[in-house]
DNA sequence: TACCATCTGTTAAAATATTAACAGGGCAAA
DNA sequence: TTTGCCCTGTTAATATTTTAACAGATGGTA
């Protein structure tokens, strides 16, 4: 990729970044049923945005699409690829192969080219040393050695919420590049790894307090 | 609560509900282990944001601390509750009881007083019927009659990406208030709805996309 | 007592993110 | 070929969110 194009993809903003895998899922899917370009307000639409977001996103990685046809989807697929995926692909372990950990696992093997699970670590000796869904799983103190051998890039963390401090220890330790978080307990790790946490109570309680609010308005409507 | 407490509360921002319920989560917490009062920057650290955030988030719910001694948790958690949580709880049901929709149950199961999970549906005529993890379970069409009977008010979603349409219908037609989408497939409810939309692959790819610029930047620093 | 260090609460400023507004181009129908 | 419509691309305006700055209060300390 050219400098110039690399300047301008540094600043993108976070958001955007989500956006644009977002985009790109519904494009395939698009691409699938055989359509071949779309116009903004369409992918807007899918993705209860508006029309000008998806323009000014696609502005700021430097796309153009052809007038009254819209946007080539396969073009647009491709050049979202060459912002977010790394050319030889990333690696990725999962730490903790419990109930999330296998269930993760299921769901990401094969679902991106570029993102390979290839790794699950866990202290349950039944587990080390066997496969669990076509992923090799070993013993947490491995971690530094798989983590070289295998050149992971990012951990998805589903341990208990306890072993949060030595996880996070021996991620560090092993030199983890990035970490997705699912644990409501917040990690802390260098600056040089970037962190991603989600919770889902979080999420949930979001949901519980607006469902509240609109039952409150609902009520003094009434009145 | 008194109306004037109802007007602080509408206006809230978005991430402010957001970290109110990270907030609680950690003073539950520090509560365990015996702590009665908390200062801004220890809530700050631990959430990984600045105390000012914190002060700032505490102010626009109407919160004062004790100078030189900070805030004291147990209020404090009280407060978020009564802000977040609806007296009398909430109801909540898992469409999809799959992986991904066991994983949740067992993890929200217990989790909140005030959220509870009482219904789990599924298509499959083996879980029609039967308790999963303690849930008891239905088929899809009963969906109306099991949301009115047991006041369910939210959904969180965890079906095939395919079974999204149908689902949504009978969700709408059930009368749902709240909807915590986890599939990557995005649904159309109408406004009077509250819809939170999860997408794991989004997350991750946002870690990739990090990551990568992470080594590009490192590789341009060495030459 | 006077001073210092520390923490809260609030206002002001800055940074991010979204939305509005509109110029410009191309196709199609009249 | 002219008019109108419907797109894109971009700049300007607005809204939201975060951060900075600082006044005020309290308690310890010299
Ligand atoms: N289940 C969910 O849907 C869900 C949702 C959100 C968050 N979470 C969080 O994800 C985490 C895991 O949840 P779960 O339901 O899968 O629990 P689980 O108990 O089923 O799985 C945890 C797994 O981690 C393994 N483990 C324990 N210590 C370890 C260590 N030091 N290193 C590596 N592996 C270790 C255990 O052997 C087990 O297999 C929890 O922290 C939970 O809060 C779960
Ligand atoms: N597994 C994960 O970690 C994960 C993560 C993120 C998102 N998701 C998404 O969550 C969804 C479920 O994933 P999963 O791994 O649990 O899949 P799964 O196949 O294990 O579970 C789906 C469940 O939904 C049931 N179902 C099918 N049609 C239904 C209908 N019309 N009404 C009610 N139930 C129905 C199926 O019988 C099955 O039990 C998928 O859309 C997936 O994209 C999964």
């Amino acid at each position: 990729m050219v400098k110039e194009t690399q300047n301008l993809i540094k600043g993108l903003p976070h958001k955007t970044i989500e956006r644009l895998s977002q985009y790109r899922r519904a494009l395939l899917i698009c691409l699938e049923k055989g359509k071949e370009y779309i116009f903004s307000h369409e992918i807007a639409e899918i993705q209860h945005i508006t029309s000008v977001q998806v323009r000014r996103d696609l502005m700021l990685i430097g796309y153009s699409g052809t007038l009254r046809k819209g946007y080539n989807i396969k073009e647009l697929i491709n050049l979202i690829g060459n912002i977010i995926d790394s050319p030889g692909g990333i690696n990725v372990a999962i730490i903790g192969m419990g109930n999330l950990g296998r269930a993760v696992s299921k769901y990401l093997t094969h679902k991106r080219q570029k993102l390979t699970i290839v790794a699950g670590f866990d202290i349950n000796s039944k587990k080390i040393g066997n496969e669990i869904l076509g992923i090799p799983c070993y013993a947490p103190d491995e971690m530094k050695q798989i983590v070289e051998e295998k050149k992971i890039g990012i951990a998805i963390i589903t341990v208990p919420a306890t072993k949060i401090p030595e996880t996070t220890k021996r991620l560090i330790n092993a030199g983890i590049r990035g970490v997705l978080n699912f644990t409501p307990t917040p990690v802390v790790v260098p600056d040089n790894i970037f962190l991603e946490e989600y919770d889902m109570i979080t999420s949930l309680e979001k949901v519980a307090f607006f469902v509240k609010q609109a039952m409150i308005e609902e009520e003094e409507n009434r009145m």
